[in-house]
Order: C-alpha cells, then structure tokens, then sequence
DNA sequence: GCCAAATTAAAACAGGTGTTTAATTTAAAC
DNA sequence: GTTTAAATTAAACACCTGTTTTAATTTGGC
C-alpha cells in the first residue's frame, strides 16, 4: 500500500532532490511544484516563501542529524581521552543513517549544507547557529580536547578547511564520482568519500603548526 | 598622470570585483555596468556575452598565475626529490604575485576560483582544463613523487579534498576573517590563510591512508 | 446533506535577467 | 573637411523569477 503523500511531503520531496543537484538559487519554484505535481501556488500557501521552504528541507536533516551527533559527541567527552579520529568518527554514523529519511540522504544533506555555505544563503547559517549551535562549540571542545597544543584560533580555521574539504567533494560529487571512474575504475558513493575523508582531515587537523619553516620564511618574503 | 581607461578595462576591473564578492551568478550585467561607468549593451558589445566575460575575467589570471606555477614545478621535478610542502610551496608567490594585477589579486583570483568550482560554471572548468590541462597533470605527478606509496586515485581524491578547503575559506574569507577577529582578535587576509592552509593540507595529503583501523570496521559496518 | 474551513487552481503581477536593435555620437583615415 | 568605420547610447525584447490574487474545488465536522 503505498502512501499517498499530501501536497506538503511531496513539495519537500521534490525540493530537497533538486535543491541537492542544482543548489537553492538555481532551483526555481516552478521546478519543483512541475515534478511534485503540485501547483505553483501551494509552496507559498504551505511554506510562505521560498526562503522558508529551503529552511524546512534543512530542519528535515539538522533534526536527524544534530542531536545523534551531539549524543556521540557526549558520550566521547565523558571517557576523557580522545584523538582526532575519533572526534571524525563521531559524524559517520549519524551521517550514514540520513539514509532512513532518504535512499541518498547521506550526500543529499552535505550537498544541502555545501550550497547552504557556498552560495549567499546568510538565512541559513544563521538558522543553523541559532538551532544548533550548541553541537558547534561541543565539536570545537573535542578537537581541543584531543589536541591541547592547538590554539583556539588554530583549531577555528582548521575546522573550516574540514568544513571546505568536505561540502567541496559533496557538491562536485557526482563529476568527481564520474571522473574517478573513468580514470581510476572506482565509482565512490557518499560512504566511500567519507572514508577517504577522514584520514585526510584527522592528519590536517592534528598537523604541527609549522610543518616546514622553510615555507614561513617563505611566505614572510613574499 | 592617471591612466584613462578604455571601456573595456573598466568593465573588466568592475567584473573582477564584484564575481570575487559575489559569484557569477549573482552579479548582474547592469551592476557591472552601472560600476564601470559605461553603457549596459557594451558588454555584448566587446565581449559577446556574460559567458565569454567571464572568460576573459578568468583569463587574466590564470594567464598570470598557470605559468608562474608550472615553471616552479618543472625546477622541482628537476632537482629530483621532493615534499609535499615544496609542492605546495610553488603555489605560493604565483599566488602573491597576483597582487601586481590588483591589490587584492591573490583572494581575488582564489574566490573566482572557488565560485568557478561551486556554481553550476561548467564551462568553466572545460575552459581551465582546455588551456591548462598541463599544469594540473605536473601538480599530479610532482605530488606522486613526492609520496610515492599513495595510489593515483587517492592523490586524485586528495587533491580535490585540497582544492575544496582552499576555495572554500577564500570564498567564504571575509565572513570567516571578520569572526575570527572577533573571537580571536586576529585577522586574516589571503596571505594569512594561505599560511594556515598549507600545513593542514600537506599534513592532509601524505596522511596514511588508514591512519586508525577502527576507523574502517566501523564505516564497514555503516 | 450542509456549511464552513482548508486546499487547490489558473491567472496576473511586479520586478529582474541577458540580449538585441536601431539611432547617434566619436574617432580615425584619406 | 569629408568619409568610413568604430564605439556608445537609449529603448525595447523575450524570458524567467517569487509572490499575490481571485475563484473554484475539495475536505471534514455536524
């Protein structure tokens, strides 16, 4: 018996499919209502907006996601010692099980939070914050915790390059997924760039400060 | 004597500026113009289209930084041996250099690139690759020497990882410089970053690639 | 069945986009 | 100085956007 779906899970349906490929400036709302098969209409009537309708799609994933990352996050502050990996490892289940809501939740939710960064979508972060900005400091916490000789600002910038990396290969996903098969064999699903992810970010986040000093002199010239 | 500029130019300088603050998408022929000070039709007029404007704004400098950078890396395929931070080390003054172009040529040329990647701009990338093809594959190969026990594929995935943090906090630099100056009383303009960059991302890309065994029972189980 | 509320539908609205046209001005060549 | 080409201008074009309006329809409670 499948479900009949109302006007509403239909519009969210269509919206967050076309919002994850095309992001939310490219996706026009008679786009969506034209493959939910709803009228134009109904997304202002239901939503009030477009600005709403894209805050309604990310609330659909931040409630999955947040709380279960926030829950493993606690969980590894109250045994004491940690490493940078495990802080990482922390997002991957939480992550991973985004495909209950949908079959590709998994990159469908960091392409959202990928466009929600890199295009003017300033509603979004702050949305983002003010709903889950605890999880942020907690994740902060636990990388200073698992590396103690980093300073604050260090670990600020190093996380947003975490944050770079990450939405950077969801968004460019399939390009990326196709090329890496052509040229490699190896097609790369969101759980396989996850693992790839990973050794890479832990290494960059926990690396020394000054690598190479030859290169400080470098860019002190420059 | 202060150089008068032709139409041209003054489109040119207007567009570098506002596709670096706001993407290409959402920069509006009509601002360009309105800013340069010159009529809306002479864009078509010169250069034929928005795309091809695009182009030419990229072209300046990549025409400026692609050399720069390939000749850097044919002196250190020449010397034999090399690091991931050498590696990286020849974006660096290619990168500063941009300066000479305009004031703020290095973050300029750095969030072009970045919008290039994360807005829908396939003829973007066609473009880069077309003309500079070359460039990418000696990045490629000096990066291979450098960590001889890492697969093409993971160098190529890696190198991705590298491009999206990159493109991300340029694209993003401003928002993130103006909180890190708040929280931290530091702050950061592309030089800086780049700093910071460089031992996250060497560190990143030589990582082992399975730095903690758990790490992949539990994406195996996922 | 009836009525009121909720929902859907078609159409128009107001504003923005890149591009093109045709007329005018400027600049250069002879 | 005249002529010819290049460059600039103002206006319109065709299309797309999110939103609103007004009317028709469906739904749920009594």
């Amino acid at each position: 018996m499948a479900k009949v779906l109302k006007t509403k899970d239909k519009i969210l349906n269509a919206a967050e499919r076309l919002f994850a490929e095309q992001g939310f400036e490219h996706t026009s709302l008679r786009q969506i209502t034209s493959i939910a098969d709803v009228n134009l209409a109904s997304v202002n009537y239901h939503f009030g907006s477009k600005k709403a309708l894209i805050q309604a799609v990310m609330e659909r994933y931040h409630a999955a996601f947040m709380p279960a990352l926030d829950a493993g996050l606690v969980a590894l502050q109250a045994q004491g010692f940690n490493t940078t990996e495990d802080v990482l490892n922390c997002f991957v289940e939480p992550l991973l099980n985004l495909d209950r809501l949908n079959p590709n939740g998994t990159s469908i939710y960091l392409s959202l939070l990928g466009h929600a960064y890199s295009e003017i979508q300033g509603h979004l972060r702050r949305f983002t914050m003010h709903h889950f900005g605890h999880v942020i400091q907690r994740v902060l916490a636990c990388i200073q915790q698992a590396n103690p000789q980093l300073s604050a600002a260090t670990i600020f910038w190093r996380l947003h390059f975490t944050l770079g990396a990450t939405v950077f290969v969801q968004v460019s996903g399939q390009a990326l997924s196709e090329i890496a098969e052509a040229d490699f064999d190896e097609r790369a699903d969101a759980k396989d760039i996850i693992s790839k992810l990973i050794p890479f970010l832990a290494a960059g986040i926990a690396a020394p400060v000054n690598g190479n000093p030859d290169l400080s002199s470098t860019l002190a010239q420059g």
